[in-house]
DNA sequence: CAGTGAGCGAGCTTCCGCTTGACTT
């Protein structure tokens, strides 16, 4: 009672206070108070219905859906097969709050504005929503627009429509195929390879790309050839002119020969090519090439890039940017060629409008771009976002600038009695255009250093003289293993994935396990040089360089193969390259109200769901991917690889004979290593693996074991654990190693404690991977930030804090369903 | 997360596309 009391004075405190500055500030506030907003503007993103609201003045409430309101259920299959693929939607839990909020302000408004994105998923969201909030026809409009500017948001209101069913219709086929395959593919993969696995249209063909290009590298046999290069003297006696071979030489023995037959000869310059050449700027960015940039100029990952660009975006410093656009707003086109203007002068400045080719484009957005072109820099933000700022207003507006003018010059020498002929090419630039400010990048190294520049003055039939020619063996390049960004990029060419789904799916094969980015150390190999002096001597080496060297790169592990093979033998159709691009055109003519979505996916249920079925029906004798490595000499047992509950494991012995009888001895399991793969491990690495757990030696008059688990390779040691570093191995690593590792754990252990105290010893203050935090009972608790100094926490404040964490209800318990029957 | 894995066996895992925070040890 007394508690209520209080609240009530408080309330009734608040309320006189609020009259008090209500009177006061009258003339400001009650214009925004006192008038009952009439429409209700529906958006998908909360900046965008900030911006839009300043736009749109006070008889316009402007909220936000944060994307869809409505979604099948996220642990049921929720597509009725029987009864016409009926999906079966709810409100997600974490979105019924909002839904009330939004339908609070819908019941009271005169006409609400459905603004979400005009393409297939934005129409759809405007559906779930008139559905859910229970709009009415008659009170409710649809309006559009591509770009947020007044102008444009204007337009759109006078020009309203009704929802696009048909539209509307063309999502949920999207989304019910997408449940179809992801809900009846995974399963199968828990029963026949390893349990939380999963499948589906889009992740899947991204580890298709990985994995055949992974195989493709193993394929790939360098093929070597001479590349020739001279070194000749103009007639001024000090100038080099450097010039190629135009063919390459096959081998040694024609390197030689052609080394030989340079000694004597005459070379001369015998023709001078001038031509102009142009170069154009890229188009503004999209997300996806937004992505590539970001890596490989900054140095970005794909998730990281978009966390940025998402502060930029909030921040109102640039567009939105999950967009598959080029294109540019006329407002963004006029500040550009200002800017142009004013920075660099009327001819650099070139209008261009580009256009999308990527497949299946929407283009519901602008490109990404700044919001205020002029604004050359960001004051506000971290260096990370300065810096993709900075990156995003260059690629504008150098999009908008001319060309830039070059003469490329080419060379030839020749000389009698030589049947090739080297070339030099330099090229001049005449006219920088826009790459006064911008040049994008390439995936190929080679590529971005490849900087011919200025060639020597030279005339037509001008003597040079030999300094050196140098033939040296050069090889064929493997295909390059993918990146994030590049791995992007195909997937966006095959039209698979969207630009809000880019960088989770590129985490999700990773967090499945099928794919590692990581390095892959190079190997050595050797190259011959010949080289002719000017003497007339031809001398030979053998070199030595390193190949084949990767960093950050997307590589198949062994779940990824067994799994890719599995669904590539089983489901060969939805694997396909172009099954999105088909299913797609299928999309587009429920779209353009040609076809029926539920028959639409009628048609590919029935030859799915069988596929599913056969693949149910298989017994096999042994798991997918597993592999016989032959006999165990000492227990004379099968030795075996394969996918375990937990990973690759190899295996000595089998739980049953070949009559079905139980065997006595239980089979002996042992991950496999670092680097070792099912595919290519053979019967003497794998025995080896059973060595482990192996004594590594003694430490305070106590045993030290080295293993590997579930967390990599370790040491035990009293009982406890200390994982191995990368640098060594549980095979390799020695009992000097293993004691410095013991050492260092300790001393750790020791810096993580804060304070401890000595009444309540179970309390401790400690320095954990986010900062200091409290531990209790095997739960930590948050220090406030007001603290700046955990060490003067006393017993009580952090009594104190426990309790109060512990008062604040706690979101595992509340999640956990209730079970049906 | 904790150093396992042939079975007595519960219940769980999973898709793709829209969108942001809250919170981590």
């Amino acid at each position: 009672m007394s508690l209520l009391s209080v609240k009530i004075t408080k309330r009734a405190l608040h309320l006189v206070l609020f009259e008090l500055l209500f009177v006061s500030l009258q003339p400001i506030f009650q214009k925004k108070t006192r008038v009952m907003q009439k429409n209700l503007v529906i958006v998908e993103s909360p900046a965008k219905a900030k911006t839009i609201e300043k736009f749109l003045g006070k008889e316009y409430k402007v909220m936000s859906s944060y994307g869809h309101v409505r979604d099948l259920k996220s642990k049921e299959f929720s597509v009725d097969i029987e009864h016409g693929y009926v999906p079966k939607y709810v409100v997600p839990t974490d979105k019924k709050k909002l839904v009330s909020e939004l339908k609070s302000f819908a019941d009271k408004a005169e006409c609400v504005w459905l603004a979400s994105d005009e393409d297939r998923e934005g129409e759809a969201i405007s559906w779930h929503l008139s559905e859910v909030l229970k709009l009415k026809p008659e009170l409710t409009k649809r309006i559009v627009f591509h770009e947020i500017t007044k102008s444009a948001i204007l337009k759109a209101i006078e020009n309203p429509r009704d929802i696009d069913i048909n539209l509307v219709n063309a999502q949920q086929a999207r989304r019910v195929l997408d449940r179809i395959v992801g809900f009846e593919l995974s399963p199968i993969l828990w029963r026949k390879i390893k349990p939380s696995l999963s499948a589906g249209r889009v992740q899947s063909v991204s580890v298709r790309l990985i994995v055949e290009q992974e195989r493709q590298i193993n394929k790939f046999k360098a093929k070597a050839s001479y590349r020739v290069i001279a070194n000749f003297l103009l007639p001024d006696g000090t100038t080099i002119l450097k010039a190629e071979l135009t063919k390459r030489l096959k081998d040694l023995e024609e390197a030689n020969a052609f080394l030989n037959s340079c000694i004597k000869a005459q070379f001369k310059i015998s023709d001078i090519q001038k031509k102009p050449v142009k170069k154009s700027p890229a188009a503004p960015f999209t997300t996806s090439t937004l992505q590539q940039e970001a890596a490989r100029k900054l140095g970005f990952s794909v998730g990281q890039t978009m966390m940025v660009a998402q502060h930029l975006y909030e921040a109102g410093l640039i567009t939105y940017m999950r967009t598959d656009s080029v294109n540019l707003s006329n407002l963004a086109l006029a500040t550009a060629k200002e800017t142009v203007h004013n920075e660099y002068g009327e001819n650099y400045y070139n209008f261009r409008q580009y256009h999308t080719k990527s497949k299946g484009a929407q283009e519901a957005h602008e490109a990404i771009r700044p919001t205020y072109i002029d604004n050359a820099t960001i004051t506000k933000g971290t260096a990370q976002e300065k810096r993709l700022y900075e990156l995003i207003r260059k690629r504008t507006l150098a999009s908008q600038m001319a060309d830039a003018q070059l003469e490329r010059t080419t060379l030839t020498v020749t000389a009698e009695g030589i049947n090739e002929r080297f070339t030099a090419v330099g090229e001049v630039m005449v006219f920088d255009g826009f790459l006064k400010l911008y040049r994008e990048s390439s995936d190929d190294e080679e590529d971005n250093d490849k900087e011919s520049g200025l060639l020597p003055k030279v005339s037509l039939s001008e003597i040079l003289e030999m300094q050196e020619i140098t033939a040296t063996e050069r090889f064929t390049q493997r295909p390059s293993r993918y990146t994030e960004a590049s791995l992007v990029r195909r997937m966006e060419e095959l039209g698979i994935g969207r630009p809000s789904t880019y960088a989770p799916i590129i985490q999700t094969i990773q967090k499945r396990g099928y794919v590692i980015k990581g390095d892959k150390e190079g190997v050595e190999r050797s190259y011959h040089v010949l080289a002719l002096s000017k003497t007339g001597e031809i001398k030979e080496s053998l070199n030595t360089e390193t190949t084949g060297n990767d960093r950050n790169k997307l590589m198949p592990t062994d779940i990824g193969l067994v799994v890719n093979d599995f669904l590539m033998q089983y489901f060969p159709s939805v694997l396909e390259y172009n099954f999105t691009a088909n299913v797609e055109k299928d999309f587009d003519r429920i779209a353009e109200g040609k076809s029926k979505w539920n028959a639409s996916i009628d048609k590919f249920y029935k030859v799915f769901h069988p596929m599913v079925d056969k693949t149910l029906a298989i017994k096999t004798e042994h798991k997918v991917g597993e592999r016989l490595l032959g006999t165990d000499p000492k227990s004379n047992k099968p030795v075996y690889v394969k996918i375990g509950r937990y990973g690759p494991v190899a295996q000595i012995g089998d739980s049953v004979d070949k009559n079905g009888e139980k065997n006595a001895e239980k089979p002996r399991f042992s991950p496999l290593m670092e680097g070792q793969s099912i595919e290519t491990l053979e019967l003497e690495e794998a025995i080896r693996l059973f060595d482990l757990p192996r004594t590594v030696g003694m430490f305070e008059d106590q045993e030290m074991t080295a293993a590997v688990g579930r967390f990599g390779p370790y040491i035990k040691f009293q009982g406890k654990y200390v994982s191995i570093p990368k640098t060594s191995s549980a095979m390799a690593i020695t009992e000097e190693e293993a004691i410095e590792l013991i050492k260092d754990k300790r001393k750790k252990d020791k810096e993580r404690l804060i304070k401890q105290f000595d009444e309540e010893p179970e309390i401790q203050i400690l320095n954990g991977r986010f900062g200091p935090y409290i531990s209790f009972k095997k739960k930590n608790y948050k220090i406030p930030k007001t603290i700046e100094d955990p060490k003067t926490l006393s017993l009580e404040d952090c009594q104190k804090i426990i309790k109060e964490a512990g008062e604040k209800p706690v979101r595992k318990s509340t999640t956990r369903r209730t079970k049906k029957k």
